[in-house]
DNA sequence: CGAACCACCTGACGGC
DNA sequence: TGCCGTCAGGTGGTTC
């Protein structure tokens, strides 16, 4: 669920909540929700303060004292709330108890999302970290150009794709890619030189806009406070597919690339 | 290297 | 009402 956007409001919304708060105890309500041992989870956890919030990728990051991390997945329907203390809900996974009296809540209908603790060590050999590509924020259009140019795949399956680039995800490759004027199933080494360098920097506005505005919420996304975002109200293309193009009014279209469904503007995006 | 599948899960919605 | 199929923001694995 949750893409670049949706995970940094939430890291912002979390280092302003619960910076430098300890965790006085977990609850383990689904405990499949974690990765690895249960055990070593609740041990390296209970007792120990949140120094930072972080996010790398769509990955939540919590520094704590110790020099370990608390990773947080929210895949598809994860969220991560922070407010006064209250009974579990239905869908809550793990529940964090803090000093102050206050929760921090796992809550994921669909149980895709997970948690770890890793130390330094770990976390470097844990493929899916390890394996990241570069913040899209972070990129030179050089660095973007040349791991986009002369691929024959797909120029959505790519940005999909989190070892190229880290954070991005269904929405918000429609949502660039139609700034960019490329069809998501565009081969990449037939879109222009010029076309994927102005492409990083379309992908780049949208991000930001949609941080700006708190992400977006289709259904399931909730800020760490558990507000929805506004983003969706400026969606182009994306959920858009029979709806006219708000640029040039011809039909938005659907098709599916890399098993996603995808929407474009035939008119607007070659 | 890339595409096409399936898998992991639940819930919402539309059609009949 | 209820049953059934379809779809959803992500990622991993297999096979061809």
């Amino acid at each position: 669920m949750p893409e670049l956007p949706e995970v940094e409001v939430i890291a912002r919304g979390l280092r302003q909540s619960i910076s430098n708060r300890c965790i006085s105890r977990v609850e383990l309500l689904w405990p499949t929700s974690i990765m690895g041992s249960q055990d070593d989870f609740t041990r390296r956890l209970t007792g120990r303060h949140i120094l930072d919030v972080g996010r790398r990728g769509k990955l939540l990051l919590l520094g704590l004292e110790t020099g370990a991390t608390l990773v947080v997945h929210l895949k598809m329907t994860g969220r991560l709330v922070h407010g006064p203390r209250k009974p579990a809900l239905k869908h809550d996974r793990v529940r964090f108890h803090l000093d102050d009296g206050s929760l921090l809540t796992f809550a994921d209908i669909r149980r895709f999302g997970y948690l770890a603790v890793f130390f330094p060590r770990e976390l470097e050999t844990w493929k899916f970290y390890n394996n990241l590509g570069p913040e899209p924020l972070e990129m030179t259009t050089e660095s973007f150009v040349s791991c986009i140019r002369g691929r024959c795949a797909k120029i959505k399956s790519l940005l999909l794709d989190q070892k190229i680039i880290a954070g991005v995800g269904n929405i918000y490759a429609d949502e660039a890619l139609f700034r960019a004027g490329i069809r998501p199933g565009q081969k990449a080494n037939k879109v222009p030189k010029k076309c994927v360098a102005a492409l990083l920097n379309h992908l780049n506005n949208v991000l930001e806009q949609a941080i700006q505005e708190n992400g977006s919420s289709i259904r399931d996304y909730r800020d760490s406070n558990g507000n929805a975002g506004s983003f969706q109200n400026s969606f182009q293309v994306y959920g858009r597919a029979g709806l006219p193009c708000k640029t040039c009014g011809k039909t938005i279209v659907k098709t599916v690339v890399s098993g996603r469904t995808s929407s474009y503007c035939p008119n607007c995006q070659q």
